[in-house]
DNA sequence: GTCGTATATGTGACCGGTCACACTGGGTAA
DNA sequence: TTACCCAGTGTGACCGGTCACATATACGAC
């Protein structure tokens, strides 16, 4: 018989009733104080905790959010998942993390979480990698990360992608290059195109345009990168400077540009985004725009829940700056 | 009025009883072949779907699985949670996955977790980080990952460490290398001890000893790699490879050696642990164990499950094996 | 003294399922 | 014919909380 106490028997132990408990555990005014201080006794003697399963249907809510992403092994999601945990916890939210390589198991996970009641709202970070966003239910508070929002129904928050772009490649004609190259990722995700934007505004800016053969994009991999360097040298490389969209793509990027006999970064200066955690490590230690994950995750979290609070609040869309990092990987360009 | 139709709704709808219902939502034999089509279609065209909070209420499990890590960033764990989520959901289990950077969070979190009801069962990843293992409440099914289990409550599962270390230390010794150096992780954790043991072992095999001056401890970052070189360096530095117990602290260590004028490989072949993402991608492209991380998360789900449903079964320990993945940072040693 | 009001507490119904058990009617064995 | 079984279905209670409302007592104002 080493079951739980209840509120009941609690309440039969402490001689009072089941409200009465209620109202201790959920800190209500109206109790006296000589009640709530023998109630608070007896829970502690029993080892009561109220059930949180009970609390949810009683109270038509589970106090959980979901947050799905492509997967959990991305550093980029990672630290987001991480960073909306600790604010979701901090106001008594539970996250239920769930990952979803692609659109079938997207709909089948929403299917599964929002119409049995097991969430209060979702979160979905990167919308726009294939269709998951129709998916996404209608009937439930939801918000974008990494993109924003299509339609007026769910917030958004993202990097402020464009500005973090426009200051990497200004960071590259700081240095004195002009001919600056571009990997980009897939074009279906707003980040890509949002830091194309700002690649295209820095360089009008310093009154320069986009030259089409120095623009090639990727898929994140590093394998990309390495290809996509492959076209840019196989197209004439004309280029003294390389944005590639992420770290992972430069990285690949750096490796043929060295078998290509291109030296990183004396013939060719390269920056990339993310700041990945061995960044600093690799040969030569990447310059990069560090984002500030964590960040972006907590400021979901408290919008979603604010979005649960008040169902009928406008959404709205939310911007998170990013950070330049210099390392090695850019220098001056010393040439004509 | 949008609200969600309940198993009454639909049983007055279908003009049958909310047990009827029950028993075709939940597969039961004894209901009529015609009923059962009736009711399948009421429910089809209601669009009903059973509520999970007040079917764990009924019941009196939720269903769900907790996962416990030091941290999501890591790629390692993020990699377990990965493949543990794929098999709990297999399973018809949800994984709630969230981490705890140190004791005091995680005793808050199983707190939080276990006596309110939430979760069937706790997995627990790198449980003697710390003293977290302490805290794992005795009242609810556990299984340790990345560790062997301490007392006979608990299960456990774990990459063979013992033997994987040993695969890596006898590759360098095929390459010819005598004095082969040692950085290892933190002694609390099992892995550490385990890794020195099959370090050891091979050595042994090979008719030589441990030399204490080629043995440094690290914690597992970069930063620590670089420093135990260092230290390694020295105290005189005479080896030819290097055994690093995790790639970040190989990578950290090729930077010293460098920095040293050591050539890695030419001078000094140093071996990682875990194959992380980049590993190809440094310089040089590192030698490794690969661990089937997604193997050990999904085998730590199953085995929780089945730990659920049998609380009386013995628990036991089951380990994963590990392959070597030969890369450029390990060469044959020409030298006398 | 009566009334109104505030404070402290208790009661029954309810959230949306499931469980144990009761009931119905047709078929078969005695 | 009666007894019994069994498939198919329905009923009330229950899981452990919370909600809305009822009640009891104390206090001040009229």
């Amino acid at each position: 018989m080493r079951q739980r106490p209840t509120i009941r028997d609690v309440a039969s132990q402490a001689g009072v009733s089941r409200q009465t408990i209620s109202r201790v555990i959920n800190g209500d005014a109206r109790v006296a104080a000589e009640t709530r201080a023998h109630v608070e006794q007896v829970i502690a003697a029993m080892g009561f905790r109220p059930n949180v399963i009970a609390r949810s249907m009683a109270r038509g809510h589970s106090r959980t959010l979901a947050c799905l992403s492509p997967n959990l092994t991305d550093y980029t999601f990672a630290c987001i998942i991480e960073g909306a945990e600790a604010e979701a916890r901090q106001h008594g939210f539970f996250l239920l993390s769930s990952s979803a390589p692609d659109e079938a198991a997207f709909a089948a996970l929403v299917d599964e979480l929002v119409p049995e009641g097991r969430v209060d709202g979702v979160m979905v970070i990167n919308p726009y990698i294939d269709g998951r966003y129709q998916h996404i239910s209608p009937e439930v508070p939801a918000i974008l990360v990494g993109a924003r929002s299509r339609d007026q129904r769910c917030g958004s928050i993202s990097l402020d992608e464009m500005r973090a772009a426009q200051t990497a490649v200004q960071h590259l004609l700081d240095l004195g290059h002009r001919r600056i190259a571009l990997i980009h990722g897939p074009l279906a995700e707003d980040c890509s195109q949002d830091r194309n934007a700002g690649y295209a505004a820095a360089l009008q800016g310093a009154g320069l345009g986009v030259d089409p053969a120095l623009v090639v994009g990727g898929d994140w991999s590093a394998t990309s990168g390495y290809a996509a360097a492959q076209t840019l040298l196989a197209a004439g490389g004309a280029f003294t400077a390389l944005f590639a969209q992420n770290d992972r793509m430069a990285v690949g990027a750096v490796r043929a540009l060295r078998e290509a006999g291109r030296r990183v970064p004396e013939d060719v200066s390269v920056i990339g985004f993310d700041d990945i955690p061995l960044a600093s490590y690799f040969d030569p230690p990447l310059t990069t725009m560090r984002q500030d994950m964590h960040g972006i995750g907590r400021e979901a979290a408290r919008k979603l829940i604010d979005q649960v609070a008040l169902p009928e609040a406008p959404a709205g869309h939310a911007n998170i700056p990013a950070q330049l990092v210099v390392r090695h990987s850019t220098i001056r360009h010393e040439g004509r």
